[in-house]
DNA sequence: CCGAGCTTGTGCACGCGTTCTCAAAGTGTG
DNA sequence: CACACTTTGAGAACGCGTGCACAAGCTCGG
């Protein structure tokens, strides 16, 4: 039986928890939530902007870009500061450097793969880290046929030596992509060795301590969301649902 | 130039326009987009208890499985109708099947994987559909070097036939996963195609028309997302995320 | 048949996020 | 310098989702 209790353990939620603290020196407010997952939105369409050697563009445009509306942009970047200039609109080059800076993409993330199956070894392939930073050092598995298979320019590690393979490579950010079973049993190893931000693949429930953040991505859920959507809309409805940012 | 304007359109947004529509016949009330996220979630849940042989769970029970909480449970669970028996709890098997009617997964969905990279591949092989339904039938590239060559029991077929091959397979569901430069295209492609439910993995900003429903997963996304609340870890704040449903 | 003990279903209050709207603040021109 | 035009930044209203709290309803034992 797996410790639930953490997850999103009932009278203490983590809504109740954050209600005035998270003001740090770098952001002048306490940014919400639905903001940190749009951000990214904002530097993609900014980067590619930066190329075209476009100075300076406005929350209009921008917004054209991220795909959402243009009052959004401004409330969310205002939060990371007044950035813009009335009548002008945003220094590209400078908002750029905000933003990566507040996303902490100026720093190098070194990352670990647990799991290295078809999407494990997927992901320890895919250039498209976007905007890096995000350096994949550490492959690990649990099948000892794997251990030490060269994938890229990375061996294989054996789980026995996750501990110590994290602890060496400073690793912060951990990506699970075993199998349901093993995910939280994977997920509790990596807290022990240090992790404190978990990228879940694995179709499970998955609760870790307080202090460590986790998002969870499941391929199954999304197929299911769009099939109730999908169902509906043969029989009359319209479908609401178009594009998910959070 | 794409045609972004439909995406999250200014004042006609999707939150407007399904107002009090949006009432089925297969459901009592409306159901709200935060409750159909969560209810892959309990359908996972109730899998595996049926699999115990537990003919009756309660809502208590079911909200620790499903790593939400109890009331949340039961607010979800009434927007289906009152299949629930105070004083006992919930009947698994019903449930079961009252969900997956719901989700739609008592029928077949073929879907179609278009760009046959590091993680198409990945994805075709994927067996972890959870609760099937969702069969990958086509396999589409634009690279002629793939064309032909077998994953699985499937060729891949070019890009070039992908009108016919989504219509002679009768495909509703299709999962993008070509570089970002390519996505709106073939997003554009699959529509004109009859596709009406599009899971996206490509990084880049995407648009569909309207009736046509989209999920956008961006691993790039996530990770800065992490790095985000990461870089506040060290420096004095408790971190606010714990996992993400939606 | 009654009362004790559970468990569901829902009314209600609250907080977060979105959007509208408009004053404030910049630019550029004559 | 004044005026027209552009664009940001934020105050306010609204709607959705969450969680509490409790009445309604079921079971079981005596």
């Amino acid at each position: 039986m797996h410790k639930l209790g953490t997850l999103q353990a009932g009278p203490c939620s983590a809504a109740e928890r954050r209600k005035d603290i998270w003001v740090t020196a770098s952001s002048r407010r306490r940014i919400p939530e639905a903001t940190v997952a749009r951000l990214p939105l904002y530097y993609r369409a900014l980067m590619e902007t930066g190329e075209r050697q476009v100075a300076t563009i406005s929350s209009e445009r921008l917004a054209e870009l991220a795909g959402v509306n243009a009052a959004k942009v401004r409330k969310d970047l205002s939060y990371l500061g007044s950035y813009g200039t009335r009548g002008v609109g945003y220094d590209v080059e400078y908002l750029l450097h905000e933003i990566s800076r507040e996303l902490g993409l100026t720093r190098d993330w070194p990352v670990a793969i647990v799991g290295i199956g078809n999407l494990g070894r997927a992901l320890a392939n895919y250039r498209g880290f976007g905007a890096r930073g995000f350096r994949v050092e550490v492959l690990i598995d649990a099948d000892p046929a794997l251990v030490g298979h060269q994938i890229g320019d990375l061996s294989v590690v054996s789980i026995d030596d996750l501990d110590r393979v994290v602890r060496e490579h400073n690793i912060a950010i951990g990506i699970l992509a075993t199998p349901a079973g093993a995910a939280q049993e994977v997920a509790d190893r990596l807290v022990a060795a240090g992790v404190t931000s978990i990228l879940n693949f694995a179709p499970a429930v998955c609760s870790v301590p307080e202090g460590v953040s986790m998002r969870k991505v499941d391929l199954a859920i999304e197929l299911q969301i769009l099939s109730f959507y999908q169902l509906r809309r043969g029989t009359g409805g319209t479908a609401p649902p178009r594009e998910r940012t959070g």
